[in-house]
DNA sequence: GCCTGTGAATCCATTCACAGCT
DNA sequence: AGCTGTGAATGGATTCACAGGC
């Protein structure tokens, strides 16, 4: 195993990025890949996959290409998605029940094995998955009884911290917060900060910027 | 107006970030924060956020810090985020939909203002907010007749490219595409790709790395 | 004394260009 | 001939460290 530690987190994100096309070409019978090819359907430079995966390895035949399906393998190793992980998440509003529902979820391989609400009148009630809202304050034993493996954070701002102590409380290692407040987190555990609506400011400011002067008609 | 071109996009997307712990200074009635206070609250250097601001201007008062409520107009109007946005969003499975009862786009000034489903047995159907689901042979008429800025792609992924030709064909300048696909995009048009699983897939690498050898337990 | 604004230094990431293998 | 793997070169972004102003 190559040493992990002083990878690019841009490498890791796009190792996910790569496996999107490699799903693709293994599905419809296309055994061999270049470099340039997946990097045209990434939108990234060839020399970028092909240093990308020389962090870990010499997955590819010179003068020929890369396997496929070998190298999907190899990236879902990597990554650690070879297996399924579990998930636990907090906050039912819209976005969460979306999430217990998505289907890119389930189809990569996680797995949503409880579902909690800091509202308590929201205990009960039963999703179209099958699982049934639990009160926050079960976060502890549950998670821990379960080993759940990630949470996701789906509550209001206000709410977001406190429901992340929850689930520090449950020893979990990892969080995904798509609350718009950043989750301060121990050491102990990773938090990856989605807040979906920088992602539309960006874009606006980008817009703004190009248009700026010449009138939007 | 300093010369926009070459500022790094990272310091746009944490224009955005900054932006919410100062919503809530404002807020709570404190009138003046440091870059240090700032930086801490959005987890980063404090001589990053002077020299994001530094920029576009100087906006901060040396020996004091930065007037709250001053600065996130000034951020504001520098993204471009002091105007109402409006959107239009394509695939109306539970992600669309939970997008478009979102409070946060709301509070911040983004309005959508027509949903589409490539499904057309969808249309017809009310949201909650008001809005009617329409057939996506729709898009380019409706969307340059109500001048709509932006457009959110929630289709799955292998329909993707089609609501976007749609989206380009209706003249809409800014995309944000959550589906699988990274969708190619004319120069005229600007796309901001977000895969939500390659989040999770992220946050598997590092704890997978993290805990390597030791046992999870 | 305190905190901003900023050149200089450092660190990190991407791209180039070619050697090496099939 | 073709495409990978990789050192070297380039280009960006972050952090340091201190000058400048309150």
């Amino acid at each position: 195993m190559t040493k992990r530690s002083k990878i690019p987190s841009p490498t890791i994100e796009r190792l996910a990025l790569y496996s999107r096309p490699l799903q693709s070409f293994v599905e419809s019978d296309t055994p061999i890949v270049s470099s340039e090819k997946l990097a045209e359907l990434c939108g990234v430079n060839p020399a970028q996959v092909r240093k990308d995966l020389a962090y870990f390895g010499e997955f590819g035949v010179r003068g020929v290409g890369y396997d496929a399906q070998e190298l999907l393998r190899e990236i879902k190793r990597i990554l650690g998605t070879d297996r399924e992980w579990t998930i636990c998440i907090v906050g039912m509003g819209n976005l969460g029940m979306s999430l217990v529902e998505n289907d890119n979820f389930r189809k990569r391989g996680y797995r949503f094995v409880a579902a909690f609400d800091l509202d308590s009148r929201k205990a009960g009630r039963r999703l179209p998955c099958g699982l049934a809202i639990q009160p926050a304050c079960n976060i502890p034993e549950q998670v821990r009884g379960l080993g759940v493996d990630l949470g996701i954070i789906t509550t209001p701002s206000r709410e977001a911290q406190r429901a992340a102590e929850l689930l520090f409380k449950a020893n979990i290692k990892g969080i995904l917060n798509f609350s718009a407040t950043q989750v301060r987190a121990p050491e102990c555990c990773i938090i990856e900060n989605v807040d979906l609506s920088v992602k539309l400011e960006n874009l606006v400011y980008h817009l703004e910027t190009l248009y700026k002067g010449m009138p939007m008609k």
